[in-house]
DNA sequence: ATTCAATCGTTAAGTATTTAACTATTGAAC
DNA sequence: GTTCAATAGTTAAATACTTAACGATTGAAT
């Protein structure tokens, strides 16, 4: 038996009053968790993870000059531990390898693999069908709105790099 | 030294064409995480992470009628293992407490503690202005065209509950 | 040449998340 | 009444992510 008294109190208490920051906050919340939704089974799809997918493509705008880890670290934002954990699944799977820099032998380069880049390939088939349905609840003139207010509220949160 | 230097910059290769779809799924995703860096540090503050506020959130609307672990899963949209793992977390922080449901054995009710309740009001002095520093880039209208367009994108894959 | 601080990657520990497999309880069909 | 399928919660195994601590390598100052 609660010994908090609230025999008078309303039954659903909110936290705090709408707001158009509120509301806002909780619609980015709400839009990311349904892209994760409708990618993670897409990507499951090609044996891949959304993370596993962004990775491959970034490594492979490298072309033939590979980036070392830590550089790739910076590109998708994420911890330099995180990369060496992404990689060794993906490695795993054959689609990237790591080699090591003789002139630094620090540093290792990353590189997609033959298969690797016939897999990403093969995703680009698709892949701006499976985009569009993600969006398809906006007109394209809605989706480039949405992008650029997202872009400026971000923007105003850019880091120094 | 790094061999690889900037004044050979590699060639960038795209993997697709730009669209509109592309571009407003890669600003979710980028404004994502511009909250998520925001917001984790913020919670931290409070010893708390932003899944644990939600759920003290969640539950606390529920007042005397507390849910069951499962209502909570569904409220938060997640699996109900995950609740099961939270919530041991958030006890062993004395915020919430679980307690049987004599009537139905299987049934677990899940209740803040005096503590949790604390917590969240010392939270709600603060948050109206976390959020708007979140938001601090977009004018208020633009806020709530920013809520609109996100809904309606969200809305397009509304799942059939 | 030696030392030493910076850099690169990895390992450790913790949180968050999933699906699949498990246990306990319930209620209803027989 | 016994059986049995459905339900509630947990445990197991996997991925993804973080910070902190650690090992190896480098380059530069002494």
């Amino acid at each position: 038996m609660p010994v908090q008294d609230n025999s008078a109190a309303p039954v659903l208490r909110d936290d705090f009053p709408e707001s158009a920051s509120r509301a806002a906050m909780v619609a980015v919340l709400r839009g990311y968790g349904t892209l994760q939704r409708l990618m993670e089974p897409y990507f499951a799809g090609f044996d891949l993870t959304p993370p596993q997918f962004q990775l491959l493509t970034i490594a492979n705008r490298f072309g033939d000059a590979p980036p070392t880890q830590r550089r790739l670290a910076r590109e998708l934002y994420v911890s330099f531990p995180n990369v060496t954990l992404l990689l060794k699944r993906l490695e795993r799977k054959g689609l990237v390898e790591r080699r090591g820099n003789p002139a630094d032998r620090r540093e290792k380069y990353v590189q997609l693999t033959a298969s690797g880049r016939r897999l990403l390939k093969r995703i680009w088939l698709v892949h701006q069908q499976q985009m569009d349905l993600v969006m398809k609840g906006l007109t394209v003139p809605e989706r480039k709105e949405l992008a650029k207010l997202l872009s400026k509220m971000t923007a105003a949160h850019r880091r120094v790099d």
